[in-house]
DNA sequence: CTGATGTTTAGCATCTTTGCTAAACATCTA
DNA sequence: TAGATGTTTAGCAAAGATGCTAAACATCAG
């Protein structure tokens, strides 16, 4: 995958305001698919597929955990995802910093 | 208009690559419509939604110049947008300098 | 093995987005 | 005023996004 494919897929991503809270709650630590969804007033089977496109996007990890699928917020990859772009357009007003992006870098495939 | 609604009015406008793009053009300096359009593949009425898009999320402004209509970028209001969210999921990978956000702080309406 | 629990997949309906062309609107020039 | 140029609005079609329910899959507990 391309860096700018990896840019698109997060920007589609947070473009939902579900999967924005998604990432917002991950960030007080893991949660099961189940803990999720309860957080919210819609279906399992949706917020499944949301958790599927932050997935795909890499601004999410999953892994088993008995019964259940937890979880865990990439910070990095949402710094990443977005870097380029907001250095490219308000570098005053945002700074990225340490791993987050640097100029040419190359990326860990997911 | 809410903090929250201006939020999501941001991420979506920030979800079309189209539009990522003209941000990105505007940085280097203020365009006219047609010398936005001219830089795509896509029709002129195409790009005029866009730039609608854009300047209903608060991400341009635009003036009329005679024949033309001038789009500039609005960093700020980028910043703005994307400040409250970035801070509450990667704050340490990204930093807002400045104006950009400050936890509390009440933004100017458009 | 059976049933309960946690989660995802499949299929469908609806709304939104994005592209196009044609037409309208606004301004400049002659 | 008439025409040329710049831009947007209107209307349509295709593609994508998002919600739901029903059903399937995976694991645990008895």
């Amino acid at each position: 995958m391309t860096e700018a494919q990896q840019e698109a897929g997060v920007f589609r991503a947070l473009a939902d305001p579900t999967r924005r809270q998604i990432l917002e709650d991950l960030r007080g630590g893991e949660l099961a698919a189940g803990e999720i969804a309860a957080r919210f007033a819609i279906s399992a089977p949706s917020i499944s597929r949301h958790l599927g496109v932050l997935k795909g996007a890499g601004l999410v990890t999953e892994r088993r955990e008995g019964n259940r699928i937890i979880y865990t917020l990439a910070q990095d990859r949402l710094a990443t995802g977005v870097g380029r772009f907001l250095s490219a357009v308000c570098p005053e007003q945002i700074v990225l910093r340490r791993t987050a992006w640097r100029p040419g870098a190359r990326s860990e495939e997911s």
